[in-house]
DNA sequence: TGCGCGTTCTACGTGACGTAGAACTCCTTC
DNA sequence: GAAGGAGTTCTACGTCACGTAGAACGCGCA
């Protein structure tokens, strides 16, 4: 039901609304994506607005005549839950950090090293 | 080309191919699948697991007769990258880093602390 | 040299997604 | 209160990936 999979035109629709401040009416992602090189219709933009909702992805403000679309979770907790995802799928959780951290830039091990001072209890 | 993600069946059959200590062959996955209450045409898994060596996913040996398949990266290779694909499709990581976490469980925290403490291994 | 086992080819149904026209709704205006 | 129009939902169609499997083909052994 909660597909969590974006296709490639839902994507970019995403990144609007993330990208903008407000929240944005289907006709803001228009303009968005037509500045972009891309043209399309607005029903289609009201199409993929109408299927991101359905998915949960966004939350449309009905008060307002041109329905204002906004993320309902901020891009940085939307790859943070599919990382978890990801993660979650896997067997061995301590196997896979270990080969993501082994990977990563020594500037995200910075980060994370920095993150993970804190402390433990977090949630 | 190299399509990263996989479909219900194939990641079935990346997991057969996984658990297994040995590369399996197409009938091995099937017996797999079998126990596991999903019977198949041996003709399925052939074409499966042929889609997953188009994708990169496995590589067979083709010296023994009924082929057998090897898994081309280990399944917490395979996840650690998805997990760096998801990370490398947002803007900013930081605040990925930060928001994934700041929710992971405290084990997979102990974990990430010990992994980062060994100190950033080269790139 | 013919029979099988095993593999590749080909194919079809389904569902997601990109895309957009058609139909409908409701506010505004005369 | 009816007409018009902006905006939204319905409906639809093409494409593509995937699940699924039969048909055709090829190679080694009896």
């Amino acid at each position: 039901m909660t597909n969590r999979t974006l296709g490639e035109l839902e994507r970019a629709v995403m990144d609007a609304v993330w990208d903008a401040a407000a929240p944005v009416s289907a006709y803001d992602v228009q303009e968005q994506l037509e500045a972009a090189g891309r043209s399309l219709a607005a029903t289609t933009l009201l199409t993929v607005l109408s299927r991101l909702e359905k998915k949960g992805f966004v939350a449309p403000d009905r008060g307002v005549r041109p329905y204002r679309y906004a993320a309902v979770a901020s891009r940085a907790d939307h790859v943070a839950e599919l990382m978890h995802d990801v993660l979650g799928a896997a067997g061995d959780r301590t196997a896979v950090l270990e080969r993501f951290v082994g990977s990563v830039s020594d500037e995200d091990a910075a980060v994370l090293r920095q993150l993970l001072r804190g402390g433990a209890s977090a949630s």
